[in-house]
DNA sequence: CAGCTCCGTTGCGTGTGGTGCAACGCATGT
DNA sequence: ACATGCGTTGCACCACACGCAACGGAGCTG
């Protein structure tokens, strides 16, 4: 672990939450403000931050174009755009695709619901397995082993009261979930919110990532919300197709042994 | 300046242009691989980067989370987001949203238009102020002093044989788009690629931002191109006054002197 | 206009932590 | 079974990142 990295690129945490002065990211990250200083000037060089007016510091375009080339690099985003765009155009809710990174969900797109009532989230946030919807797709995908392995090392945090809090029930939900093709979060996560999600697959028959639908409950109830899992399953089916999958090869299971 | 962090802003500018192994990052930053392996992890441990099956990482989500949260800071990409969307709806082309950055511009949103022939271009990218619409656009704006000053410091590189290449045709260029209040890039950046831009102002008048149109030229001729203005200087309009302008302060020019 | 305070900036001496080396071990392929 | 390629580990050295203290400019106050 590099010491000086580490600092850096905790202090570009900091700056995310808004521009900030040299002293106050000295203290913040407990470090003298000559060693934030040199930290700044090496990433203001090369472009992470910048300068705004002469005493504050913001974060720079090197991050977006980095994201930015990052994501065009994944190529399920791709893929699955323009049929996420059409079913959050056809739904008007929110839709997201989201793909699985060392034991959490990740978002990796995102098309706004035309609702006033929206959920809050950004490309780029890390979300827990065990009470969203994608997590469950994405965790369903995996070989019998794995997926008892993965559920014994999660921490079960009780984010609602219909969260789920045991490996055992996660277990049996993986289950149902890979039986019937898609997950529910039945607000599971946030109180007001439930969502449905279901796989997007790739050339190998593996499941890559995960699209889902999230809808407020004062708009849909819950009936409400699983008549639109045809229309989200189509969808998926759609973006799994684009991103090389031959539905030919759906019976090959379990199949998405990477590491 | 810090060497660690200058080592691991290089390897996630490399690790931009694709995934990468070890052995290779080593080889193109030219330290020893155990440098390497204890610079990642420390990326890894912040997100910034992840591993990829067993022996290749890539630019991971904490990237993505911060470029976007550090997007939703930019108050004038949401306020003109409205207006650039609809911009592009009713256009069919490519609409980029850009400010000016320590002597360049850079793009900070996009709504990639619906032709076949596109332009190649990205949010966080950064280009010349000399050879593009919005740089003029951006430049024109400041005050006389600092305009003849930024135009001495430009290197004026001949994108194409259109590009402008001395300061003084520049500055002329820059009191031409101050007085029209639009700046046209007449296939001076890329060849086969013409723009319009327009300036977006704030609440104190000052050009905060400048929206464009880029236009293949195969679909459309410079004529073409220029009837486009009023569309786009309306899009420019509304979308400074959501980001808090009113026309009455529009007299008092040449005010964005910030630093 | 003087004096004060607040911050960014600079130079320097110290010792910590980042570096390269070489050896190890786990894969994969032949 | 052997060879090859690559990630990983422990170690010893000294560069380099660190904190300190002093400087200087900008902005306020009386």
């Amino acid at each position: 672990m590099s010491q000086s990295l580490d600092r850096a690129l905790t202090l570009m945490a900091e700056l995310a939450t808004g521009a900030k002065t040299l002293d106050q990211l000295a203290e913040s990250a407990g470090v003298h403000k000559s060693t934030v200083l040199r930290l700044l000037r090496t990433l203001e060089s090369h472009h992470f931050v910048l300068r705004e007016g002469t005493r504050h510091y913001r974060l720079g375009s090197a991050l977006f174009d980095l994201a930015n080339q990052a994501l065009e690099d994944r190529d399920v985003r791709e893929a699955a755009g323009p049929a996420l765009a059409a079913l959050n155009d056809r739904t008007g809710h929110t839709v997201h695709l989201a793909s699985f990174e060392d034991g959490e969900v990740v978002y990796i797109d995102k098309y706004e619901g035309r609702h006033s009532v929206r959920m809050y989230s950004r490309v780029g946030k890390r979300a827990p397995l065990h009470c969203t919807a994608v997590g469950k797709v994405l965790a369903a995908d995996l070989a019998p082993a794995r997926r008892a392995e993965l559920a014994g090392s999660l921490d079960y945090e009780a984010k609602t009261g219909n969260t789920i809090t045991t490996a055992r029930a996660y277990l049996a939900e993986l289950e149902l979930v890979a039986e019937r093709g898609y997950a529910v979060d039945n607000a599971e996560h946030e109180d007001f919110i439930h969502c449905v999600a279901a796989p997007v697959r790739g050339a190998l028959g593996g499941v890559e990532a995960a699209v889902s639908v999230s809808v407020p409950k004062v708009l849909l109830d819950f009936d409400g919300l699983l008549a639109l899992v045809p229309d989200l399953v189509a969808a998926a089916e759609e973006a799994s197709v684009r991103n090389g999958w031959t539905k030919q090869r759906s019976v090959n299971k379990n199949s998405s042994e990477r590491g």
